[in-house]
DNA sequence: CATTTTTTGTGATTTTTTTATCTAGTTCGT
DNA sequence: ACGAACTAGATAAAAAAATCACAAAAAATG
């Protein structure tokens, strides 16, 4: 593991679609696959996708493609997949709500164990997952503790901008090795920590200016 | 606006991220700014604040930096921010409901205006975004009439993964120019239609890959 | 007003990412 | 078992993006 090839960025970012798409497969009953059909699937270009597979050595067999559920299992365990990951939601709100309830799609081996929130009324909410699991609310001055006790090092940020750097510090001082942050600010993190960004608001935005200057932008295939 | 020069993809993608950050400058009455501070809070390298913003002309002065409200009202015009967008939500679930109810960011000019679901039931759900204006959720057999009688061309897509190539081909049919996909599937639209992927689940999982992997992959500044 | 300091905008370079193309190994039908 | 059809993996090339580094312009200073 230590001497492995370095993944570049781009291609960590695309494991989990690839993961996803295997899944549907493997639920499907379809046993094999090649890199032309995983492209349309994904939309990204079938040399890419070859590319992007073998940073992980030969996992294709040519002439035949991909074993579907031995590629599936790889790329399940290079995701953490096989194991459960638990992680904490700081910022009970409406998104904050709406994700313990969804708790991520099936195929994913993520679980909300808890929420954590300032707001002392927030505690009193009763939060079920779709798996019917009752999923507690503590006040945030819990967090070190409950954090340590049940060995949870991902969070999900989805508190007010306001307080997004404040409750970022108390994460990294719990211990905390990734957020996935949801507010629009760009936290600040020693280098240890991991920070994915998904702010709705830009994705929209995005979209907008993708949609009202389209012949602008390069590469629009 | 025809002949400008093409923007780059990646540099399209920063623009809201440069935008949300100078209207909080501009709101805590800040005058000027520099590259560099700019570099810092957004965590991008000074010279690519540069060279993004110089897609667009000469937007500052040497030796002095950038009129904070001048760029900030360049950009939103840029970015469509200087007019109301309006947008609907199809799939009125947790997620759904979520997102009408906050409304993206206090700073951002787009406002979901109604909300469509396949389920009878949901119609009778009573949102109420943040600013007090209750948001009606309609059938989805009205998609095509009730888009076009407001003039809405971006939809956000938040059904389950199963209807979502079908309600994208019903929201390409009823004109959509853009979707902001929540769907862990990879839609499928004509090139005319602009897609912005928002999976969390795949944010979810790549932050934990990152964590897991960090020394493995490159340039992880 | 001359000098120093600041800071942009950009040519040049490097790095990263994507894509094209080819080779060699496999499969599959006959 | 043989030849045609596939298809991964690799090499090379191209494209895109990030970064370096510096001249030129403006601002600040004394």
């Amino acid at each position: 593991m230590t001497s492995e090839n370095q993944i570049p960025r781009a291609t960590a970012q695309r494991l989990p679609i690839y993961y996803y798409y295997l899944s549907t497969l493997n639920d499907a009953g379809i046993k094999r696959i090649n890199s032309s059909e995983i492209s349309e699937a994904i939309k990204f270009d079938a040399a890419t996708v070859r590319r992007d597979f073998s940073y992980f050595g030969a996992l294709g067999k040519r002439g035949f493609g991909y074993d579907v559920s031995a590629l599936l299992s790889f790329f399940s365990k290079v995701l953490s997949q096989d194991k459960l990951n638990k992680v904490a939601v700081v910022g009970v709100g409406n998104l904050g709500q709406a994700l313990m309830k969804n708790n991520f799609s099936h195929t994913s081996n993520i679980e909300i164990v808890m929420g954590f929130d300032a707001d002392d009324d927030k505690r009193s909410i009763k939060l079920v997952n779709e798996m019917g699991k009752s999923v507690p609310v503590y006040h945030v001055k819990e967090l070190a503790e409950r954090l340590h006790a049940n060995n949870i090092t991902i969070a999900i940020l989805t508190v007010p901008e306001k307080a997004a750097q404040e409750v970022t510090d108390q994460l990294v001082a719990a211990g905390i090795k990734g957020i996935l942050n949801f507010s629009p600010i760009r936290i600040t993190v020693p280098s240890s920590v991991r920070v994915q960004n998904v702010d709705l608001t830009t994705g929209m935005q995005t979209l907008i200016y993708f949609v009202d200057n389209f012949k602008n932008i390069k590469s629009a295939k």
